[in-house]
DNA sequence: ATGGTCGGCAACCGA
């Protein structure tokens, strides 16, 4: 089973790269963040060639996930159980006996605005999410842009970027509140090295070239499906590419 | 080196 992760920054704008990958690469399931699309908007016409069920909820200009899958998905919901306001930022599917969440965490903003609070608590109540949907001892991937670098390994300058709202203590704390639920983190669980990268801040000079990166987007897995994963890799973006994204495209292979 | 990025979508906001 192949899963992927990507944070598009616009579904409409990255079809260029994401139909021609889902093509070639042939994942099971493909997780999205940041559609930026509207339900009624969404680009059916574009997929419908790639024979891929889609589930998706977005909103006007900011957030929106997806998940796009060969066999048709089960069990879909979306949002944290008390948002349905902000339900653009977590999707559910159960695909072949494995429970898939795809997140995109709020970002933050800054860590004196209310914005930084609500990222903390969102990730308290996305523990108590699993703690109500899932066990930790069934095949579970919590999955996508988690807009947050576990360790000093994962950016580029972890002097400097100390206190960034994706890299502080607090944000740290957070998300190892989630992942003390029952997750491995499975790039990880195959690479200790630093200096692997998801995201490249556009507006940073030549930063994929410079390799000026930040690792925020994951692929977590319960220790059931972990000890299964075979591969996980960065699929770095073409630096010829007309219009890529910041983010690029995390994959793991599980043997399931 | 006194600027330098995107996307949505129509004036800025979010990243």
């Amino acid at each position: 089973m192949k899963i992927v992760t990507f944070n598009a920054n616009s579904l409409r704008s990255r079809l260029h790269i994401v139909v021609p990958w889902l093509k070639t690469q042939a994942p099971d399931v493909l997780c999205l963040q940041e559609t930026k699309v509207q339900d009624v908007d969404f680009p059916h016409e574009a997929l419908r060639p790639t024979g891929y069920h889609c589930v998706f909820r977005g909103e006007k200009k900011y957030n929106g996930v997806a998940i796009l899958t060969k066999s048709e998905p089960q069990d879909v919901a979306f949002g944290l159980d008390d948002e349905p306001l902000d339900a653009a930022r977590l999707a559910r599917a159960r695909v072949g006996g494995c429970l898939i969440v795809n997140t995109y965490v709020p970002q933050g903003q800054d860590r004196e605005l209310p914005a930084f609070q609500y990222k903390l608590d969102w990730l308290v109540r996305l523990r108590t999410y699993f703690e109500r949907h899932a066990r930790p001892d069934e095949p579970v991937l919590w999955m996508g842009d988690l807009n947050a670098a576990r360790e000093a390994k994962d950016v580029y300058d972890p002097e400097r970027l100390w206190g960034h709202v994706c890299y502080c203590r607090e944000v740290q704390e957070a998300l190892k509140g989630v992942m003390d639920w029952g997750f491995v983190d499975v790039f990880r669980q195959h690479c200790d090295e630093p200096g692997h990268y998801t995201f490249w801040d556009y507006r940073m000079p030549k930063a994929l070239e410079r390799n000026l990166g930040w690792r925020l987007d994951y692929i977590m897995a319960t220790p059931p499906l972990a000890q299964r994963c075979r591969r996980c890799w960065i699929d770095r973006p073409a630096r010829a590419l007309a219009k890529p994204s910041d983010h690029t495209f995390l994959v793991a292979e599980f043997d399931i």
